[in-house]
DNA sequence: TGTACATCAGTGAACGCGCGTTCACTGATGTAC
DNA sequence: TGTACATCAGTGAACGCGCGTTCACTGATGTAC
């Protein structure tokens, strides 16, 4: 039966949540339209009323989840003003990090997946990795020169290799010292700033 | 019809060699038995004459694929005696093992469906983990304390980190501006020892 | 404001298809005498 | 060494199943008068 225009389009956004973790947690093969549908509380009839194509709501899930993990990166960032990268990179090494694939990056959790999809879904990660190496390289003091993209994704890229390492080991030790290890050379890489250190202090 | 012994050991390389080709190129979802089987010059019913489920065959063409890549590593440190770890990074973050994912790590061309599979799935990749890890640190002159070991780990992460960041993108220049930020700072966070520079050499 | 009708989000069954796996069969290989 | 028979790697069809997608239908919503 038929329901409101807004009702609709909270059906809409509640399959692309839905969406955004199942599809973080299976892959994108690894949970069926049937499955999604009755978590999202719908039919699979529905999902052709919404969706082009599961490849479409594929592309959104993933702009929906980098969006999400954007905005926590960014809050763990404001509770730590005094040391915002710090806060980041410990939120994002973390055991718990590691362990819910469900809410945490999307990046590491479809990572091999993304590289076999279509230009769509490449696109939302491409923006999304765009944007968070803005914030990574505003979080690091860069003045925007070649030299800081380059740490920014230097580090970038060993947060995603490390969390990506942990998670396809099944010594839990093996993958705790893989997030410790990487934890502290990020760390020497990319000195944080702080009031009290050496160096290039600008505003 | 029956074939030889050794030819049925030749048709079962045959048939792990081929599939840790494609399901590095697809994914281990993303490619069936039949098409694996007939790439492999066999028929389908074959192969559970020499398997015992596709996950078997998983865990076997995964350990075969971390095998060949690291010879290939080494084949590249032996190549350049004077700087091996320099020598295997460049190999790693080239455009060349961007683009063959066929041919290329397998950490990073099944990161994501690693973390999914089961416990035999990981424990290759644990042991490829663990080698690859081994091989880092002889190559850093790496005395096997702690440090050493948390060094290793972050050039793994950042070097599985970059490729897999520069094949999820749609722009090749970013893919490329990746690879080339990653090379960039790795080599700064563990210097290369080379024979005129400052410095701890000892043998 | 009230009535008549068109719209369309959602339902649930059905479609064709490819999947992993099983099986009866084939015939060259390996073995026993 | 030669013969008779058991073995079993490989074949190709078939199995049940779940997939992405389509469709006729429902009935509340939105619209026109």
């Amino acid at each position: 039966m038929r329901v409101s225009r807004t009702q609709a389009e909270e059906n809409r956004q509640t399959v692309i949540n839905t969406a955004s973790r199942l599809f973080r947690q299976h892959g994108f093969d690894g949970i069926g339209l049937k499955d999604l549908m009755k978590e999202a509380g719908l039919t699979q009839g529905a999902f052709y009323k919404q969706f082009e194509s599961k490849e479409d709501l594929a592309a959104q899930a993933s702009d929906r989840a980098l969006e999400s993990a954007s905005q926590r990166w960014s809050a763990e960032a404001a509770k730590h003003p005094h040391d915002p990268l710090g806060a980041v990179i410990a939120l994002f090494l973390s055991e718990g990090h590691c362990q819910e694939k469900m809410d945490g990056c999307p990046i590491v959790a479809l990572g091999s997946d993304a590289a076999r999809q279509g230009s769509e879904v490449k696109a939302s990660f491409q923006a999304g990795i765009l944007a968070h190496l803005e914030v990574l390289g505003r979080m690091m003091g860069g003045t925007g020169d070649k030299e800081a993209k380059g740490k920014a994704i230097a580090v970038l890229s060993t947060l995603v290799g490390a969390v990506t390492l942990s998670r396809m080991v099944n010594d839990p030790g093996l993958s705790r010292a893989i997030l410790k290890g990487a934890a502290n050379q990020v760390r020497k890489i990319v000195p944080v700033e702080k009031p009290n250190q050496k160096g290039n202090h600008h505003e």
